[in-house]
DNA sequence: GTGAAAGCGCTAACAC
DNA sequence: GTGTTAGCGCTTTCAC
């Protein structure tokens, strides 16, 4: 743990230059000299610092991951995937997370650049429009994005739009017809905008009207009145509810609940996510999962491939699919015409 | 991003020596050569590289983060509070996550050491009997401990004990008498201890007997038919349970709910670490919750404390206040004794 | 097959 | 106030 290289070569008598051979190259070092080194290092518990070799310039070891937050689940399994996969080769992982904000990302990339990371593996607000992500092509440093799904750039993620238009499909199909898309706050993200796109065409394409998302504070601990009139008022009052992630889902279930509506008699409920959590409620929450886990490993797994120089130049972005688990959220709308319907709690 | 203090120097017209002071000791430099200096380094876009800093030997501003796993919003959120201190301290954070296995604790921690952070912040499973935690305070590296409770290091964490005994002694007077604890598989923590201690003091305290901590692998998908049995069957079947963690509880709520037993009709609920999630629930659970991102931000302050030499001797161990959040998982047992009362559901 | 020596980017004595 | 120099721990020519 304290001992150098120097003490190394002192205590098997050989040079330096000769103890680093063994450690690098064994091969190229004599037999006998290599198992007088290996003793040596046995009897010093000699192990080589990162340090020196990352001063030297090589390899450094080390990949940076920049994340929004940790408080959303799946944020945490796509780290999960990545640190497995990193501890198995001996890779050391640099965390720094943003919040969604630019100046933030910025900070965090640079900062890990300047450690010398060897590859940075991110999720960023906006991938498409970011300077910064421009920058890192233009100076050859690599990276992969995660969960940002563009075709512009390496990244790993599954097809928002797709997964939306096929969650969104599901709620028509079960008869419904006023569906409404919800949309946390700070939804100025290339996915919340693919998750739209999503939703509204599969709406058009059933001859629907899409509706303009609604914005809806997940962290606050009520929903606003102006929201759940929305949602809960009128005979025009939505039937079915797309959340644009699964926390958001959860509160707007509890909101609905509050307020004496029922879930799903009164209103089917589609999160965004698939967080296991969900399952857990009841009714289990229908949702459309994301495999955050396999989206971290494969992330890595393509950044080690460019690192290496690997990169079979394929497509550019790779696209998991995603997967529909249908909860007890979603209720059939009766066959007759609901127009009439109004907003009366049934249980 | 890529000139180093040789540029600066040559492009300032100094020596890298007097480069170095304007960066690290500004007031120790003539006010001219300051500002041409700093010109310089704006003009190439200088920032001083981490690693030659760090090879250095003096401070590397690199911290250590041992977790257990992130697939627990608890270590996530605790994780949450330290990422953001580090990163207004201008820290950088190296994580590395064991799974709870003593091989990788030690691993992870000797490789953290290697790169030689300044200071590390750990949960590990068993706290008191880890013989590398001594090593540690011998070779004088600072760490604080997360989570575990123990008062003979340096730790930040809840009275497991205390917060154990408070729930329970509330199930008891809510009039149950059969209180079982359940707990996870892999429960050998010194946490797991404490809680189980905590429960069996509420309950002989109360005239009434503990039973031991029944285990239950709460990645299944399905709760194993032997456990249902035992919470369900018989007239001596527990009325209250307490689960070592939330989504232990989530998955025994599920297990009983498609048992057709109704919570807290039938069975009442405590779970403990107070997930946000669980309030999400319905019925919301009823658990004792610890303040996970404030423990986080408290080990970071007590290791820089630390590290600045500052450490206030204080008690080794900072106990963080636990909450007893209510909800409706828990349900007073009707004052009649309830001994026929059998298993059929209610609702 | 092995050793001497240079140097990665920086800080800290020690001179001047 | 500023420059010179040594060296942190390692890898890597380049000789031998």
């Amino acid at each position: 743990m304290k001992h150098t290289i120097k003490d190394v070569a002192a205590y098997a008598g050989f040079s330096i230059a000769t103890v680093s051979r063994a450690i690098n190259a064994p091969h190229t070092v004599n037999r006998v000299t290599l198992a007088k080194i290996r003793e040596a290092i046995e009897a010093l518990q000699f192990s080589p610092s990162p340090l020196g070799r990352q001063l030297r310039g090589e390899r450094t070891r080390l990949v940076g991951v920049v994340l929004p937050t940790l408080a959303n689940p799946v944020f945490a399994e796509c780290l999960q995937g990545i640190d497995e996969l990193a501890a198995a080769q001996g890779y050391r992982l640099m965390l720094m997370t943003t919040q969604y904000d630019a100046a933030r990302e910025r900070h965090a990339i640079e900062t890990l650049l300047a450690q010398r990371v060897e590859g940075l593996i991110l999720t960023v607000a906006d991938a498409d429009t970011h300077p910064l992500l421009d920058e890192l092509d233009h100076d050859g440093k690599l990276y992969v994005l995660m969960h940002n799904d563009t075709v512009r750039r390496p990244s790993v993620s599954v097809d928002n739009r797709r997964a939306a238009y096929d969650g969104v499909r599901m709620l028509i199909e079960h008869g419904h017809e006023r569906v409404l898309m919800l949309a946390g706050t700070l939804a100025e993200s290339d996915r919340a905008r693919l998750r739209y796109r999503g939703y509204a065409e599969a709406m058009s394409q059933a001859g629907l009207t899409p509706a303009p998302a609604l914005e809806v504070d997940f962290n606050a601990d009520e929903l606003a009145p102006s929201v759940l009139a929305h949602l809960t008022a009128g005979a025009s009052r939505p039937t079915a509810l797309f959340c644009s992630n699964d926390l958001l889902a959860m509160v707007v279930m509890r909101g609905l609940r509050r307020a004496r509506f029922d879930v799903p008699g009164d209103m089917s409920i589609l999160g965004f996510d698939g967080l296991s959590m969900g399952e857990l409620l009841s009714p289990p929450l229908a949702s459309i999962g994301t495999p955050n886990r396999e989206i971290g490993c494969a992330a890595w797994r393509r950044l080690m491939a460019r690192i290496e120089g690997a990169d079979d130049g394929e497509s550019l972005s790779l696209t998991l699919p995603h997967m529909l688990r249908k909860g007890a959220t979603i209720a059939a709308l009766s066959g007759a015409s609901d127009a009439a319907k109004s907003a009366h709690p049934a249980a």
